[in-house]
DNA sequence: TACTTAATCTCGCTC
DNA sequence: GAGCGAGGTTAAGTA
């Protein structure tokens, strides 16, 4: 890994083009070849960067640059796309180098698939006398998040999200579609499940007889653990 | 901006939970209070993070934290959300600081809005005959990229996608299913317009008797300059 | 390997 | 400020 701090510009030309006006910034280089441009602020994204796999070229400088102030000249090229990178450096504030090794990794969890797992176990939550069917039910379209019987026997097949957009919706939508011509299953009840769900998403899950379902994530967590304590 | 390079854990709680074994890492701190936690490969993401708005504190060492072999603890903490990231230093090996000013921002070209833009220009590639009505063209749900008549002055609705899935079809779908209902307009035909089209959202739009259109951006762009320069 | 879906998404625009 | 769509999305999981 190598670091710059650098008055530089630098463009891009790829799938689009960019350009960044000079101004002081951080480079940084990484042992695969890949280069990240930060700015001091803004989110986690850089200004401009390229992806692995690339190769970076230190390329000649011609008069009008060295003219123009420009004491180095950095060509990053993506291996498979050829997408360009070209970083021209007026002046080097700082320049190192460290040997860092290869990263254990990040280790996370709490994700939605947790989610899926909290209400297969709380199942009522979906309502009265509701029991689980099973898991990612699968459907010639894909898998449904919950398919489950409500008191009276009846199919009702759940969809999870953390967040429901629209896009839930239509998913849930169409295996509604596809379950409903099963005559084992039909009729089949929807449910929209998410954390949180959006007005327009709401608006269209009821318009279409989906029932939506709040998940209170922390709620459901603690009663696993109780659960799990007693 | 302040850059570190140390030998660290980190441990992150907020949306999820996360955490990284002790390992050399680039530690960037941004002046807004954000801080990335870097290996030396991978993509532009960070390994982890926190985003601003939020503050860094230095921790007080508890004993047994000593005795592990931390010399040094950060917690940032998110002004809103309290999101907590926690860096555990065992070892620095660089530690700098850079003033770099406010960015003037990158300057980007040449994404869907162009798109839109070139085909609304060549139109009658959508067919012969063809008139463009106009871009953005609004609805209760939202805008509809191009609406256009043909050429015995029947309405065009276009939804233009860079890479066309399922999602462009139902959105299409929907804006037709609306602007169907509107006496003005009906009967609207469908076209899904995309540098690439998905099998999947081929079959699903003409299912639904949406034509699809590939549009070939290069020369799209190549007759723009032609038309530019005569 | 190709495709589908989630993301601590981020970013920009509109209402 | 909230909501919605796009992204050089990226990244992870699965068929």
């Amino acid at each position: 890994m190598r670091i710059v701090v650098a008055d530089c510009s630098v463009d891009y030309a790829g799938r689009l083009s960019a350009h960044l006006p000079r101004a002081k910034r951080v480079l940084m280089l990484k042992s695969d070849g890949s280069v990240l441009v930060h700015s001091d602020g803004g989110s986690y994204k850089p200004l401009n960067w390229m992806s692995p796999p690339c190769a970076l070229t230190t390329l000649e400088l011609e008069d009008e640059q060295h003219d123009a102030g420009i004491v180095e000249a950095w060509q990053v090229v993506h291996a498979k796309t050829g997408d360009k990178l070209i970083v021209s450096l007026f002046e080097i504030m700082s320049d190192s180098s460290h040997e860092l090794g290869v990263d254990p990794g990040l280790i996370k969890d709490g994700v939605e698939a947790h989610l899926q797992e909290l209400l297969a176990d709380q199942i009522e939550l979906v309502g009265d006398g509701h029991q689980l069917v099973r898991r990612e039910y699968m459907t010639a379209i894909g898998p449904v998040d919950i398919l489950a019987r409500d008191a009276a026997g009846a199919s009702v097949a759940i969809e999870i999200k953390r967040r429901g957009g629209i896009d839930g919706v239509e998913q849930l939508t169409r295996y509604l579609e596809l379950m409903n011509r099963d005559p084992a299953l039909a009729p089949v009840q929807g449910v929209f499940a998410a954390q949180e769900i959006k007005p327009q998403a709401r608006t269209l899950a009821e318009d279409r007889g989906i029932r939506c379902l709040v998940l209170d994530y922390d709620a459901m967590r603690g009663m696993e653990d109780h659960n799990t304590l007693f």
